[in-house]
DNA sequence: TTAACATATGAACAATTATTCATATGTTCA
DNA sequence: TGAACATATGAATAATTGTTCATATGTTAA
């Protein structure tokens, strides 16, 4: 920290080869999707395949509302897709990112 | 929905090929990690090689006690290790991992 | 030992967010 | 049309969490 101008420098330099400011609040946005446990065991659900509203409810024994809230969030921010079926909503994975980022995720945790 | 035994026997069949709710919670827990803003930041910073407490302080305009603050939660979560040298300690990435999930992480929101 | 510096941390506050309850919307079938 | 069902959503509440301020701990050099 001797030298001011050197150090400016290094300063401006590291900030340069980040992603901007913008794309890194996007990527804790998403992050923030998976950093709920509501929100990971809907996707393990659907990780077996499409289900409607109450199923998920069932499976997880939580509110239908909760299961709902969720899924808007979730839809709102393209991690699944929706099919109308009648009286039914069935829900299902937007696309495989989501699978890779939990993958690895786990393999994480597994140390 | 109209046979009960069969789709109780579905429900349990869904849930037993999921990872059990321990380590889900575990996932969510890393993931919220990833989920602010500052210690994304913070992450970017340290892609680039160790730095001490107060140079990414100075790097991302934030209060030293901030960054501290959240290089606590990053370190309990290990994926942050500090090597301590005089007054200052220096931080670096706990393992590659992180990398790879970030880069995923940026993949998806390019869409 | 004292002053200056680097880092860590507790407490308080503000902001965000997940869940619940109540209810609205929309669909099917009698 | 009306009853039953599936889903969506607004408002309120409770809980979690990021930041700040103040201060403690620990290190170096005079």
């Amino acid at each position: 920290m001797s030298n001011h101008e050197e150090h400016k420098v290094k300063v401006e330099e590291t900030l340069k080869n980040m992603p901007d400011t913008d794309t890194l609040f996007d990527l804790a946005d998403l992050f923030k999707i998976f950093g709920d446990t509501t929100r990971i065991r809907i996707m393990c659900v659907l990780f077996q395949g499409e289900q409607s509203v109450c199923c998920i409810s069932e499976i997880l024994g939580l509110e239908q509302s909760t299961i709902s809230h969720q899924l808007r969030i979730l839809r709102h921010n393209k991690l699944v897709k929706v099919r109308k079926e009648g009286k039914q909503s069935f829900y299902s994975l937007a696309d495989d990112h989501i699978y890779k980022i939990f993958s690895l995720g786990l393999e994480h945790i597994k140390e």
